[in-house]
DNA sequence: AACCATTGTTCTCATTTTGAGAACTATCAT
DNA sequence: ATGATAGTTCTCAAAATGAGAACAATGGTT
């Protein structure tokens, strides 16, 4: 093995927190990684880390070390990235973590197109909403919508999301009539989390609206499907609703409301240089979706 | 392998000018070499260098690769230097190349005493008057006397190196008085290379000799025993004649003139991060000789 | 204080990687 | 046309590397 790779390994195992932890990371067993990290320290005839079978700290050489090798590792990385652009299709494996409801109906034909562009190019979609720990398990990207925490992960905007109020309209002929925010209480409304939400009239007046609802669930596609069902008014990104309304199975209610938008975002790790095949992707979904996307125009 | 060790290869092969000349330097078979730098072009998916059986050429990709390499490779070097460095006795291998008459009679005792300071330290000397290739031949470091000529190389000044005049007392008793520099050419001048020299006398104003050898000979250990044994008037160097000068077997001929000193290098691979080893043995050896050696007390 | 779970280390062995060397190919000089 | 030289390919032995078992050390829990 040489220096580089265990200048990885090393760096892996400080950002990992344990050998246990960086061995699984890297498919390796632990006593490998146990083995290269102490074939280095030995090589460099310093200890990089003081450890116990519960503890383990950086030495005070071990610190610089780690500092100084990432810096190397982007520059390898940029250098090798740079080296295969030179008039190189791009090429490799792509690991995507990629939320449910909007993989399954928007990026999956996107990364699909994407693929054909790229025929040399791999990807591994996993479809899920829970939270990733994108280093932890190696994805190369992941997509979020909402608002982004605190974090250090770096992120790129993808696209805008719209949320609107819509139901049925054998609902709406059923049930009192909504002129304004006001009326909103008396209806049943269907929603991720049984939880107030905001609204903004037309002077741009925001209204909480505390109404409870008869039903709650994590799965947009669920609620539409209550919505066109007649079981009450649906709060719902519009990349969901978008073909019921074209379709005039749902219809919008307070439309000169709105509601403040979030929007989608690519998230990738930081303090990495961000590979070719990465950014391209994150460039073509921006250029695919952007701020106005095919699914507000309904 | 490594992607390191690769891009060390590569460095390597580009340097030396051919797989052939680098597989030698590295002592390893050519197939293997071949092989690496393939697997390497491979990886990269870009052709570094254009080869046929005959000539070679840097692509453009590789040339841009074989700078950028260069820096990182220096960055590891480094890197690994100063963690090295951490409260640690030097360690490791210098091969040196030492010239003859100096490196035996002064060099030796100096690198005997900067040995047993840093026992884990080995060192390969190769007594030679030969202008080694340094790059080439794999040398840390070389020692040079005279005036470096125009060179990439890196140098760093040892100290310096007086010529004088002297012959035995016998000679001087047998032979016609020498009062000032015209008196030279009737006398017999032992010296490296039958070629006229200059000499300074108390004014500063040069005198060129054109005293015709009746002996020349680049050994000048054999050029004191001649000198010693009668046989004419010595030009050399004082690090070779200061004992016999001290022993009054010599004695020195037109003392009030001067010839202009030349000086001692140690020469190292430009470019490159210069190893701690490296730089404490040529520290060690300014401190040693410096400016006014020990040689030039007599 | 005893016990258990977890992490890291060491050792053995199988698998993979790597280099040596022979043989071959291609190119250029004579 | 021939020979010398450099690079490539292939085979095989040697070296390196990782997996997994067993063990040691540490800290938390009871």
């Amino acid at each position: 093995m040489g220096k580089l790779e265990n200048m990885r390994l090393f760096v892996r195992v400080i950002e990992a927190g344990s050998i246990t932890k960086a061995a699984e990371q890297l498919n390796l067993a632990k006593s490998a990684v146990s083995k290269r990290l102490a074939d280095l320290e030995e090589e460099l005839g310093s200890k990089l880390i003081n450890r116990t079978t519960r503890t383990s700290s950086l030495t005070e050489a071990g610190a610089n070390y780690y500092q100084r090798s990432l810096l190397i590792i982007d520059e390898v990385d940029e250098l090798d990235a740079n080296t295969k652009d030179s008039g190189r299709e791009l090429a490799g494996n792509l690991k995507l973590s990629v939320p449910l409801s909007f993989g399954l109906a928007h990026l999956n034909t996107a990364l699909d197109e994407f693929a054909k562009l790229h025929p040399d190019l791999t990807m591994e979609i996993d479809f899920s909403d829970r939270h990733v720990d994108i280093v932890d398990e190696g994805f190369d990207l992941a997509f979020r919508i909402g608002d982004l925490k605190n974090s250090s992960l770096q992120a790129r905007k993808i696209t805008r999301i719209n949320h609107v109020l819509c139901a049925s309209p054998d609902y709406l002929k059923a049930n009192n009539a909504i002129v304004d925010h006001t009326d909103l209480p008396g209806h049943s409304i269907l929603k991720y989390k049984n939880q107030p939400f905001t609204i903004f009239d037309e002077h741009g007046k925001s209204h909480s609206i505390l109404s409870s609802s008869k039903i709650s669930a994590n799965n947009g596609d669920f609620l539409t499907q209550l919505a066109i069902s007649g079981h009450g008014i649906a709060l719902e990104p519009t990349f969901i609703v978008w073909q019921a309304l074209k379709a005039k199975q749902l219809t919008l209610v307070l439309s000169n409301y709105s509601i403040a938008p979030m929007h989608a975002y690519a998230v990738y790790p930081p303090n990495r240089y961000l590979p070719i095949k990465t950014r391209t992707l994150i460039d073509f979904l921006v250029a695919r979706f952007g701020d106005n996307p095919y699914w507000d125009k309904y």
